[in-house]
DNA sequence: TTCAATTACATTGTCGACAATATAGACCTA
DNA sequence: TAGGTCTATATTGTCGACAATGTAATTGAA
């Protein structure tokens, strides 16, 4: 039950994985349009293909499809992180709070591995924990929930369009250590078996992180203010 | 905003539409195999037609598909129900809590509506209520959480496969009244504004729902327990 | 008889062409 | 010029055929 990512077998499969990709790490611009035969012959496979590609990432929420129109990358708005950031508080919290209770010993002990490793990183440089780090820590949580809804719902839904907005953002900033030192509550909490705290940490935790990211939007220093990311729709 | 469940324009909507509603209402049973062929010449469409639709059943998860194998529909199990139970109560327990922020005035009062209404057929037929009514109720409040996200996931996610698990366990049973007294104290809770109570009170109210249904899976009394529902896979 | 390999069949995946719809431009009218 | 209609074009939706893969049956050998 290590719950794999499912390897890509046939030719949409990798198309759709090669296009989340391109979306996600910006080399296909957000808001911009998604043309079926464009995409066909930069990706050298056959419209039908593209299409169920395209189909597959609007079920992710990073395409959005109008009948006989097209199909569009999302808009990266203010909003819609912060409803993204609601779902994640939401649903991590739960997952937070079934880790508490199915989480195996072994996994457990991995968790804690994890973090000893993190500590370390966080010692020299601090920029490696951010990126990945975090992300390996909430991810094995959601695992650990052992439900499978949760697992989908999270980790091919909701965390690829965070991950969009972190990366076009250009999110590497501070909170670092701050949040380092919630990781490790979170995981006594869910050592102790203590679902309800496991919880409630976890939801303060994705609070805070929410807050941080707010923060930085409306400061005017922000290399890329949202705004800014919007004009290049066409 | 009102959300509307948009129509189906395109073949391939309509066929998606069909195909979903004879799955959930069970005329095409669970766990069983949809076969490509076979469903375009049912429905009288191609089978691009058809798998179009399918995957648009899979990104649901109300069928499952493997390269180059097929697809089926989900299988109908005690543990898939308590995981879509805990995630129900998870994100309508948000929705509940930004319902209370972000609801209207005039969506609260349509909800005080409703209720009384449903206070009026309770009194007659009580089998109405638990129908049609239960969905109503929280149909409204998730709308009334104005976060799209949460929104999509919900009324074109969970919402069906829960839908299916309770058209083909035939839930029609008691809980009727006690339901509409938890609804009532929700709506109170929104009206006032209060976050964290609505949030706390719908969680209570969906965990209820959970052991109910639990109550009667264990129950052989029951005239269709998950086990036998397997039997018709093929 | 039992197991393995091979063959034949059925099903899914992919493709190119055609039909239906939307978009942009030309043309006409007031 | 502003507005509207019509035409031309581009894009998406749908289809049937072919290729690739999986599955079951058949055959053969031990």
């Amino acid at each position: 039950m290590t719950h794999a990512p499912a390897p890509a077998i046939t030719a949409a499969d990798k198309t759709f994985y090669t296009l989340r990709t391109d979306i996600v790490e910006g080399r296909i611009a957000a808001s911009s349009k998604l043309s079926e035969a464009e995409l066909s012959t930069k990706y050298g496979v056959s419209r039908a293909v593209i299409r169920e590609a395209i189909s597959r990432l609007v079920s992710c929420h990073i395409v959005e499809r109008k009948a006989n129109i097209g199909a569009r990358v999302v808009a990266l708005t203010p909003e819609g992180l912060i409803e993204l950031y609601q779902v994640r508080e939401s649903l991590e919290g739960m997952a937070a709070r079934l880790a508490a209770q199915n989480m195996t010993p072994a996994q457990i002990a991995e968790l804690n591995t994890l973090l000893e490793q993190h500590a370390a990183s966080v010692k020299d440089s601090q920029l490696y924990y951010q990126e990945a780090g975090d992300v390996d820590f909430h991810y094995r949580i959601i695992i650990g929930s052992h439900n499978s809804q949760l697992i989908t719902l999270l980790t091919e839904g909701i965390y690829h369009l965070v991950r969009m907005y972190r990366v076009q953002l250009g999110m590497a900033g501070p909170r670092v250590t701050t949040a380092f030192a919630e990781h490790q509550h979170i995981a006594q909490a869910i050592a102790n078996r203590d679902a309800e705290l496991a919880e409630m940490l976890m939801r303060r935790h994705i609070t805070y992180s929410r807050q941080n990211i707010e923060h930085k939007l409306h400061s005017p220093s922000t290399k890329l203010s949202l705004h800014n990311i919007n004009k290049e729709s066409l």
